[in-house]
DNA sequence: GTTATTGGTTTCAAATAATGAAACAAGTTC
DNA sequence: GAACTTGTTTCATTATTTGAAACCAATAAC
C-alpha cells in the first residue's frame, strides 16, 4: 500500500509518515511506526521529531503514544472552505436534503472519494467526522459518478490507484467491469450503488460538472434499503440531477473576490 | 508575525508555507506568498511544487492560483477524531446544548484557541466550516479558562504567543491586566467573555481538567447580548461546571483499545 | 541482583538533497 | 517591438539529511 511517489525529497517523507500515523486509526507507538517504515530508526525518529515540533503530530509522553496534531484541524478550516466544493454547494445541499434522505458530496482525492460535506436525516449533528472521511471509489456511487466523467488518462491513473477489494458480493472486481459500467453511467447520467460498498445501503449519485466537462465531484442520496429500494430511490434523479447543475453552475461562477 | 521557530528543516520550511497560504484566506499567486516568505525565487518555487505534488497545495492552473490542499482535510478528520477532545465530549455537549444557547468546545494551538467543535442553537448544519476555527485566547472565554490553568512555563510561552490586538473597548491590552483577571478565574473556576472579542457577544467558560491538574481544553457558552446578559448567563454555571468535569472525567477514563 | 531484551535517543563522517544567483521563457503592458 | 512582470529551469556550491553504530533507560528473564 505504497501510497506517495519515492522521490518528493524531505517533506514527501515527512507526509508519508503522517499518512502512516493516520492510516493506524489510533495513537501508535514509535516502534509501530517505524515497522511500517522503509527508513532507518534514526531518520524516522528525526522526522518525528520535526513533525511534533510542527504540531502535525502530538506526543503523550505519558503513554508514549503519537496521533496527528492539531495543527492539521486548523489547516484543514481553510483548505475545507477554499479548496472544496462545500461552501459553494452548501445551500444547494441544504434544499436537496428536504426529499428526507442522506445527502452526501464528495471529491475525488488520489483515486479515493473524499466526502467533503454531508446532511443527515437524523437531527444529530456531526462536524469533522463526516468531512474527510474517504472511500473507495469503484464501489461508491460518488466514486463512480466521477470516475465516468474523469478524462482518459485520469481514469486510467484512478483505476490504477483502486484495490478493487470486494466488500460486498456486488463490488465490481475488475477493471474491465467496472469501466462497462462507466460507459453505461455516462450516458444515463446517474450512478448507482447497489449494496457494493456495504450491504443494506444504496444511492444514487450524480456528478457535478463544469463547462469545460470538467468533473469537480459528485453528490449522491443514500438510503438503506430498510427504507426504499432501488426503483423508488431512482425517483428523485431529476432533483439530484438539476442540483448537481446547479453546483456546477455555481461553481463555474465562483470566482474569488478581486483581491482583497 | 513569524509563526513557526526558524529551524526546523526543510519540512518546517514547507510547513510555514502552508501556514502562509492559509493566512491569506483565499487563493494566491504564486508571487504573494513570495513577497510574504523570506526565501528566494527558486526555493520556494521547488517547496510550492513538492507541496503540490504531494497534495497538500491545490493549483488551479487556468488560475494560476494555490490553495491548501484536500489532503489536509483527509488527515484532519483523523486528527480531530483521534488527538481532539471533540470524540469523547460529543455526547456530553450534545447534552448541554439543551440549554438553548451555543457550546464551544476548544483545545489550544500554538497560543491560539482553536475551535473543535460547536453545537449552534439554529439548526442550521455545519461541519468543517466550524471546527478548525481559530481565536485568540486573550479575548475569548475558552480561552482564558485554558491559559488560566496552564502551568506557569506554559503560561509564559502561550502570553508571548499573544498579540493583544484590541478588539473592542473591553479587551486586555497587556499582559499583567489579563495575569490579574487568570488569577481570578483560577479561584472562580469559570471564567467569562465580556464583549471582549467582539461587541455583543458573551460567554462563560469552563476548563476541562484531567486529574492531574492538566487543562486539556475548555467549553463555553456563548450568547448574545441582545438575548442575555452576563447576569443571566451566569445561571448556567452550575451545568457547564458539571458539563466540564465529566469531559474531563471521561477523557481520562478514555484508554483507546488495547489493540486492533 | 545480575543479565538479556526491547524501545527509544544521540553521535558523526559520508552522501544526498536543498540552495540561490542567474539565465531563460512566456505573457502583459506601454 | 521594447520594457515589465511573472513564472520556470540550470548548475555549481553548501548545508542538511542520512544511517550504522553506539548509547541509555526501562522492563523482563534468569
Amino acid at each position: 500500500m505504497d501510497t506517495t511517489s519515492p522521490r518528493d525529497g524531505t517533506v514527501g517523507k515527512a507526509l508519508e509518515i503522517l499518512d502512516c500515523v493516520a492510516g493506524f486509526g489510533r495513537p501508535v507507538r514509535y516502534s509501530e511506526v517505524l515497522e511500517q517504515s522503509a527508513h532507518p530508526k534514526a531518520t524516522l525518529y528525526r522526522l518525528m521529531q520535526t513533525l511534533t515540533n510542527q504540531g502535525m503530530l502530538a506526543y503523550d509522553s505519558e503513554r508514549h503514544v503519537y496521533s496527528l496534531g492539531l495543527r492539521l484541524v486548523r489547516l484543514a478550516h481553510t483548505a475545507w472552505r477554499e479548496s472544496s466544493l462545500a461552501s459553494i454547494a452548501a445551500p444547494f445541499l441544504d434544499e436537496l436534503a428536504r426529499v428526507g434522505e442522506s445527502i452526501h458530496l464528495a471529491q475525488m482525492d488520489g483515486g479515493q472519494v473524499l466526502f467533503i460535506d454531508k446532511r443527515k436525516t437524523s437531527a444529530r449533528y456531526e462536524t469533522l467526522a463526516e468531512a474527510g472521511r474517504v472511500a473507495p471509489s469503484h464501489c461508491t456511487g460518488v466514486g463512480k459518478a466521477i470516475l465516468a466523467h474523469l478524462s482518459p488518462a485520469r481514469l486510467e491513473r484512478a483505476l490504477r490507484q483502486q484495490s478493487f477489494m470486494t466488500y460486498t458480493p456486488n463490488t465490481h472486481e475488475t477493471a474491465e467491469s467496472l469501466m462497462e459500467e462507466l460507459e453505461q453511467i455516462r450516458a444515463d447520467g446517474v450512478a448507482f450503488d447497489r449494496e457494493e460498498h456495504e450491504l443494506g445501503i444504496i444511492s444514487i449519485a450524480a456528478p457535478i460538472l463544469a463547462s469545460n466537462n470538467h468533473v469537480l465531484g459528485a453528490i449522491s442520496i443514500a438510503t438503506s434499503t430498510n427504507r426504499l429500494n432501488l426503483q423508488e430511490l431512482t425517483q428523485f434523479r431529476p432533483e439530484l440531477l438539476s442540483t448537481a447543475s446547479d453546483i456546477g453552475a455555481a461553481a463555474e461562477a465562483w470566482q474569488f473576490p478581486k483581491t482583497n
